[in-house]
RNA sequence: GGGGACGUAGUUCAGUUGGUUAGAACGCUGCCCUGUCACGGCAGAGGCCGCGGGUUCGAGUCCCGUCGUCCCCGCCA
């Protein structure tokens, strides 16, 4: 291979195959490095050794695919390339074959400027021969080769579900594919093996995994791809400790797999608190978290900033950012997005001048050094008073709407200066386990609760009272039932939310009732979810589990801003594949088989 | 559905206040060159300035629309 040989290999005869990467012709002598996914080798080509390879290698160009025939050659000390791994070798070659001859292509694996991403997605099988992009895919490999042996060797078996399988909508709109036998029925693709994994679970199947392609068809983001992989696992009896040891153990093995050491057991956090701390629920450890420094005003202060004494008055420090210039700071006002009235107070020198004892408090209370940088979000006292919410839950949706406010501040802040605090450095791991979710969570739209992670998720023992007394009240915002904690968990890596889980329901009755407390009727739910509530009743074993985006992390693992830099064959914003143009029209013979007519845009 | 950024040679980019023939680097073609490794030198080819309309004596530049790519909000049980 290209990128194997070395001096030890000096003497022995060798045949390289690949892709012409650069040539340097300098007239009586060429010089081509020949690349592979292993790497690159230097050929030379001397016309007074050998005049018939040397007129052949002056026929060839960039990205031509080629055999070289030659000896191995340990190169003069003074034209070592110490940049190469095989820079102390060459193959001195006698003869040559073209293999095959490439156009032109739009742009080479060799250029050192990134060619825009269209074109680099257009011609995805040349952009994919970059060095980068062959580490990144190499890397996603080894990644999902040790989660499977490492869950191999725990006793799970990996088990295939369907990719055509039943609609149940709900959550994310699911990929349909019409069924040309029954026409006018449609299968679905899956947004996950959810019910299938809890199935074979009720089969006996104890520890169940699977590497498995999922799809949603919502829009996309930098993470979000519609399809896109999931490592996915499930097992009979666990405690949620059970289910985080295994989570910890794969993920160490893949880590450990791309070069790094990761310290388990993560830490946990309840979801109120990553809330009340940083915002979010998948909160980012590597920078501060949230300081409340309504204690630092005194309340006449509050009284004259409009600031209402009653909700979160949040410092949000960012480290080492330095000093601000007035176009920097004016700059941060659009990079807040105000939810239920939340106020942003970026110009803290400005606060300073006029409460200098809040500002020493709050100094203080945040550890602020020199050359920090503290943006304030509070509630507008004009917010009127605090709208009706249920007083039970620990974190009200108003002070949610602050919170979450600061919270993306924060994250943006962090991204903006990133290159000032340096708190995100390659290789600096950070995880988390966020846990007792709530259940359930009010949709404003439809005007009541909705299951926050998935309907199957077991509410926390200590809740099942409330959610007795909430079973009946799906619309009244102040229901019990916003106080359900779940048995679900989180799995977070700095700022990324890696995975997902719970423990689930294996009781028909009690699966019932949350069907019923999200105000589906009994027909309803049977003809959604009739066969999983039927194989709920012979006998199903206590179960839980979680699945994790294989995507994200191999994206972490190699620094990638994007998905796309990690899915070999990724889709654009607005789900297009730019290499094979799809999705199009299908023939009317198509359509025709399927009884479908498709509606002709006006 | 909403907000923002971008679109000039094969590629990465520059292009002043609206003003003559739209530039550079890399790549490409040809010639020269026996130790280069981002080889070097000389010469050359290569442009629907995304597309359509408008303003203007005159548009790569200003305006409107449209298409495409990217980022964010909504959405993602």
């Amino acid at each position: 291979m290209c990128g194997a040989l070395r001096p030890s290999d000096a003497g022995r005869r060798a045949v390289l195959m690949g892709w012409v990467h650069r040539r340097r012709d300098l007239g009586n002598i060429i010089f081509i490095d020949l690349r592979d996914r292993t790497g690159v080798t230097q050929a030379v080509f001397n016309r007074e050794v050998n005049a018939a390879a040397h007129e052949k290698a002056e026929l060839l160009r960039n990205e031509y695919v080629i055999a070289a025939i030659g000896t191995v050659k340990l190169r003069d000390a003074d034209t070592v390339n110490k940049n190469i791994p095989t820079g102390e070798v060459e193959l001195v070659a006698d003869e040559i074959r073209i293999l095959n001859e490439s156009k032109l292509p739009p742009f080479l694996p060799s250029d050192t400027a990134l060619t825009n991403e269209e074109t680099r997605l257009k011609y995805r099988y040349i952009d994919l021969r970059r060095d980068v992009m062959q580490f990144n895919i190499e890397m996603r490999h080894k990644v999902s080769k040790a989660v499977r042996d490492y869950l191999s060797s725990q006793g799970f078996f990996e088990i295939e579900t369907p990719f055509l399988t039943r609609s149940t909508p709900e959550g994310a709109r699911d990929y349909l594919v019409p069924s040309r036998v029954q026409p006018g029925t449609f299968y679905a693709l899956p947004q996950s093996p959810q019910l299938f994994k809890q199935i074979l679970m009720i089969s006996g199947f104890d520890k169940y995994f699977q590497i498995v392609r999922c799809f949603r068809d919502e829009d996309l983001r930098a993470d979000r791809q519609p399809e896109f992989t999931q490592i996915d696992l499930e097992m009979s009896f666990p405690q949620s400790e059970r289910v985080w040891e295994v989570v910890e153990g794969f993920l160490s093995a893949a880590f450990q797999a791309a070069g790094y050491e990761i310290k388990t057991p993560f830490p946990r956090m309840d979801y109120d608190e990553a809330i009340r701390l940083y915002g979010i629920d998948k909160p980012d450890l590597r920078l501060p978290p949230f300081t409340d420094v309504r204690d630092c005003f005194t309340p006449e202060d509050l009284n004259e900033l409009a600031i209402n004494a009653n909700l979160p008055l949040i410092a949000i420090r960012t480290p080492k950012v330095g000093e601000l210039s007035r176009k920097e700071r004016d700059d941060i006002k659009p990079m807040f997005h105000a939810k239920g009235g939340a106020r942003v107070y970026e110009d803290f020198k400005r606060m300073a001048n006029k409460f200098p004892d809040a500002a020493a408090g709050i100094a203080k209370k945040t550890g602020a050094e020199d050359g920090d940088l503290i943006v304030l979000v509070a509630g507008s006292a004009q917010a009127g008073p605090q709208t009706a919410m249920p007083a039970h839950r620990k974190v009200t949706p108003a002070e949610l709407a602050i919170y979450g406010s600061a919270g993306l501040l924060r994250l943006a802040l962090a991204q903006k200066y990133a290159e000032r605090h340096k708190c995100f450095q390659r290789g600096d791991f950070r995880f988390l386990w966020v846990t007792n979710f709530p259940m359930f969570e009010w949709d404003e739209s439809e005007k009541q609760w909705m299951a926050a992670h998935h309907p199957f998720t077991s509410p926390h023992e200590e809740d099942m009272k409330l959610l007795e007394q909430g079973v009946e009240s799906v619309n009244d915002p102040q229901s019990p039932l916003s106080a359900v904690r779940a048995l679900a968990y989180d799995v977070v890596l700095n700022g990324t939310e890696l995975g997902s889980g719970s423990i689930r329901i294996h009781r028909q009755d009690i699966q019932k009732k949350i069907f019923h407390a999200l105000g589906m009727t009994e027909e309803e739910a049977k003809s959604r979810f009739g066969f999983f509530l039927e194989a709920l009743e012979y006998g199903t074993p206590p179960h839980g589990g979680i699945a994790l985006g294989l995507d994200r992390i191999v994206m972490i693992l190699a620094g990638a801003e994007s998905l796309r830099e990690v899915i070999p064959f990724p889709k654009t914003a607005r789900a297009v594949d730019l290499m094979c143009d799809a999705p199009t029209p299908v023939s009317d013979r198509q359509l025709r088989e399927l009884g479908i007519a498709v509606k002709k845009a006006t």
